[in-house]
DNA sequence: ATGCAAGTTAAAGTGAACTTTAAGTCAAGC
DNA sequence: GCTTGACTTAAAGTTCACTTTAACTTGCAT
């Protein structure tokens, strides 16, 4: 049964493997097949239970990619993508609109970023390295990093913009 | 012997514990012993055992932990250390020649962000998700991966700049 | 002199995001 | 019908940057 939990018969032609979907959105097979144990991705299976995708996954797959690239976890993706329709195939206007989303927190990273650039050369070379009111050494700025383990680029504001903050220690 | 590699006895007022190099420095006590057994900061010991730090030791932590925010791995940060004068303490300047080098790297990773803000929303919602032409899909860009285990925000250009790059494979 | 927090080590554990391996199944071409 | 390559699974392995644990020692304060 080539076909979703839809009703209707997908075209077979419609559908795409699991290597041409791999190849296309820059991914290893290994790594589709995780994402659909992570509850990511889905899959319509063969008679044969081969994996089979229509071909807009292949847009759910560049959202998780360029969320990635931004700095979510995987957690983090997998929350957002809850707030896509379930039932039918997500439109442009539905991605566009979780991608947008986005917009506050790169705003941030960059903002981030250039006051880390603004403010470095100056204070590692300072005498200022045990103050608190050192801009590399306040605690409370955003950049704070997500317990052990994978490390974001400036901590997670990420979990601040998106809502769900885990234990978040010590900051740079 | 609370003394470095050095010929005089330092102050023993000049040196500090573990503790207080951590609490100062904003990591844990653990994370500098593992820092030392990774060859990124150096000890002196107590005639117990102990540890003991000269001050200067927590410029050193603070560069480490800045550059993490930077995006540089152990690994990248091991390697710009040895640019820094072996037998004596490190300078104000030296530290400061040392963060300037970082400037290219953060101009370069905000101009990234930048440019993935702009594309990112047309990029998503579009029909071009198959089009190699397309500016998320561009697997010769910036951005890529540090083969597997942590991720950095926009992959390994930090490699590029310093000069070592692993495998990096394709790319978001 | 003694109590106990703070230090030491080696080794194992953690978490994220995958990849690799092993052992087997499926399907298309000849 | 058979080979071959693409696929399947579960489980284990990998990398990074640490943290935790266990068993033990140090050294300051009383």
């Amino acid at each position: 049964m080539v076909e979703g939990a839809g009703s209707r018969p997908r075209e077979r032609a419609a559908m795409i493997s699991i290597s041409d979907l791999a190849r296309r959105a820059g991914v290893r097979a290994s790594a589709l097949r995780f994402y659909e144990t992570e509850g990511l991705i889905a899959s319509a299976r063969s008679a044969g239970g081969r994996r089979y995708y229509p071909k807009a996954e292949l847009r759910r797959v560049a959202f998780i990619r360029a969320a990635q690239a931004v700095g979510l976890s995987l957690d983090d993706i997998r929350n957002a993508l809850a707030a896509l329709p379930g039932k039918r195939t997500p439109t442009k206007e539905d991605w566009e609109k979780l991608s947008r989303s986005w917009r506050p927190l790169l705003d941030a990273r960059i903002a981030e970023m250039t006051r880390l650039r603004d403010t470095l050369t100056n204070c590692i070379g300072c005498g200022c390295l045990s103050l608190k009111a050192c801009a590399l050494y306040n605690p409370d700025d955003a950049a704070a990093k997500r317990g052990p383990g994978a490390r974001y680029l400036l901590g997670d504001s990420a979990g601040d913009l998106m809502k769900k903050r885990p234990k978040a220690r010590h900051a740079l």
